[in-house]
DNA sequence: TCCATATTTCAATAATCGCTGAACTATAGA
DNA sequence: TCTATAGTTCAGCGATTATTGAAATATGGA
């Protein structure tokens, strides 16, 4: 990931109401959730909460696929990924201090759901 | 991390210009840089610069302290680490492949640094 | 004390951002 | 084809943000 990328990424996640959508869409997991959906649990109007998926998806942080009348929105992991590695790598390369503590963090996480073929 | 604090540095490290001064930090490692040459590194004006710095530390991202003439800035590898468990932790939770991803880059600077005097 | 250096603060302007209402597109079903 | 449903796009406004010049603060040295 380059730091133009990246710079976009942040700006995405840098307002509330994004955030909030995109906290909203990594706990939906791969299926994800209608548009209509997610505006009804985050309390906004439909062609608000459409600017705000629009970002998100432009800086690669979310997905869209139609399904019948809906679209639906779903995380995409692998950007995040992608974003969590620049911050570690290119933004603090060769400090420690910062590696070790993201490695426990990542130990815990596999620790707690270790099966990478099907839970959740 | 909460949300909240996570917000702040997102929305500090989303314009282009804060973020070339957070990554010449954090290349600058530990001794910092003071402002002026940061100034003249990155090329603008000093009270440009200021202001970018400033919201830099409210996001406790970066560090300042006086030394003589100058006011060193550096870098805040805590809150720096704090952001990418946040994106991991509460972002990401139970996501494997998010979690594999990071631990595998985690664990090349480990393996590329491996002598901290002290073992954290 | 006076001056130079290093940096910040202040006020003002220009640009950007976020939300809203209204109109538009796409799909499903009668 | 007509209607209802699900979302999106667009124009406009109010609010926030970034930058700039000018003035202010803090330190060091003559």
């Amino acid at each position: 990931m380059d730091s133009t990328t990246a710079l976009t990424a942040f700006a995405a996640l840098s307002q509330e109401g994004r955030l909030e959508v995109f906290r909203l869409l990594v706990k939906a997991g791969p299926d994800g959730l209608a548009a209509g959906k997610i505006a009804e649990q985050v309390g906004r109007a439909p062609n608000t909460l459409s600017a705000q998926l629009n970002l998100l998806q432009q800086a690669g942080l979310i997905d869209s696929r139609r399904e019948g009348r809906s679209i639906i929105y779903s995380a995409c992991f692998d950007q995040i990924s992608d974003l969590i590695v620049y911050l570690l790598e290119d933004c603090c390369a060769g400090e420690p201090c910062v590696a070790s503590s993201v490695q426990a963090a990542a130990d815990r996480a596999l620790c707690c759901a270790p099966t990478t073929s099907t839970s959740s």
